[in-house]
DNA sequence: TCTGGGGTCCTAGGACCC
DNA sequence: TCTGGGGTCCTAGGACCC
């Protein structure tokens, strides 16, 4: 049996979240109806566009481009700062609305979600005409738009929901892949990045119909995994299932860029003992322990360093895991200037799965005082309560909860 | 490029085992 | 050692997504 799939995706989400959220602030002004972008802190050299106004996309801003470059294109472009406290917020109340129709929904992304609605569909009515429901009371009830794909598996959906905006409802049947899609420039699908276009140049492909008439077996010898999966896709070929049971992360990370370049190993382990806090506190909400630790260094020129060390055992343990970052760090640090510092932990397992007794007795100190630093910072506020060590860090970088 | 931050997945190469 | 072949595990790097 077919599957009845619909790709819900918040158009311009950022920005529109922001508008709707000044609206009921009292504000007269629709951003939405003006040149305006959704961007990070300058002075924090986190300058990128994140979302933008149609007004600002027709003038060629893209998300992703430094707001200077976007300046220059707009010079009346009105810029606002994001709040993802906010989008979090807007995300679930799109989520909570979506699952009156199915429980069957995968969170994609904060602004993204699939539905399959094959065991859903309310009695006379077919998919489009759910979906169009929902585009109306989505816009009615919460205040912004969304586009909707209708299809029969997820990579149809999706590449649907792409098509004219906003506040659309689009199907992509197999029997429109030719008319809809073929004609589309590669770089459109789902999975064809700027790293792959000039390979694919190359190879004389073009548009999505280009790829999808090329022989499978030769996208497969060049490109192996990843030429099967986007020659099927070029194709119309998913059969991915819609993952609705919330997974556990696979690994939690924290990074930042530094307000200036650092030159400076204990000003880096500074930054460094903030970001593994962040880390192991979330590691530690989520019920999870990490058996790697990964450091990464970005250095003024761009290049990325990373090194990175399987524990002895599993652990959520701040004290161990700062410690392992450290020696990570010492290895990685080459006195280039430092742009951006980072921390990951990986390989996460649940903690029921492993054995407690002999970690928990080496370190059963530092657990404790992990636990009570964790209940102040959920009674508190994360940024309220802070170790020592924190407190040296340079005065002008603005860490996240 | 004056180029963010959070993820997932894949691959190549080396170490080590039998 | 003028050293085979297959398998697993680990690390570094990179591609892609939003």
């Amino acid at each position: 049996m077919k599957k009845q799939i619909l790709h819900v995706d918040v158009n311009n989400a950022f920005l529109s979240w922001t508008a709707v959220e000044m609206l009921k602030d009292g504000s007269k002004l629709d951003i939405r109806t003006i040149p305006a972008i959704i961007g990070g802190d300058e002075a924090q050299r986190k300058g990128v566009v994140l979302a933008k106004s149609n007004l600002a996309k027709q003038v060629g801003i893209q998300t992703g481009e430094p707001i200077y470059f976007a300046r220059k294109k707009c010079k009346n472009l009105q810029i606002y700062q994001s709040n993802f406290s906010i989008y979090k917020k807007y995300s679930n109340d799109l989520y909570n609305l979506l699952q009156e129709y199915t429980e069957k929904i995968e969170r994609f992304s904060i602004d993204e979600c699939f539905m399959d609605m094959t065991e859903y569909l309310p009695k006379g009515k077919n998919l489009l005409q759910v979906a169009y429901e929902i585009s109306k009371r989505v816009k009615e009830e919460l205040g912004f738009t969304v586009n909707i794909g209708v299809a029969h598996n997820k990579l149809l959906a999706k590449m649907a929901s792409d098509f004219e905006k906003p506040n659309k409802v689009h199907t992509l049947y197999e029997e429109e892949i030719e008319r809809k899609m073929w004609n589309l420039p590669v770089s459109e699908l789902f999975m064809v990045g700027r790293k792959s276009l000039p390979k694919f140049e190359k190879m004389g492909i073009k548009t999505i119909k280009d790829l999808a008439k090329k022989e499978q077996s030769q996208m497969i010898k060049i490109f192996g995994k990843y030429g099967k999966m986007i020659w099927e896709y070029a194709n119309g070929i998913d059969d991915s299932e819609v993952v609705y049971e919330e997974e556990k992360p696979k690994c939690i990370g924290n990074s930042i860029t530094l307000p200036y370049d650092y030159n400076n190993l204990e000003k880096i382990e500074e930054v460094l003992v903030a970001l593994v806090e962040q880390v192991t506190y979330r590691l530690r909400n989520s019920n999870m322990l990490a058996q790697v630790v990964n450091v990464q260094l970005k250095t003024n020129e761009f290049k990325i360093y990373s090194h990175q060390r399987k524990l002895m055992q599993p652990t959520d343990n701040t004290k161990i895991i700062l410690e392992e970052a450290k020696k990570l760090i010492y290895e990685t640090y080459n006195k280039t200037p430092i742009r951006l510092i980072g921390v990951r932990v990986d390989k996460l397992c649940e903690k029921n799965e492993i054995q407690l007794s002999l970690f928990d007795t080496t370190c059963e100190k530092q657990t404790k005082i992990d636990k009570v630093i964790d209940n102040l910072k959920g009674k508190y506020g994360y940024d309220k309560i802070t170790r020592a060590s924190k407190m040296n860090v340079d005065k002008n970088i603005k860490f996240k909860d």
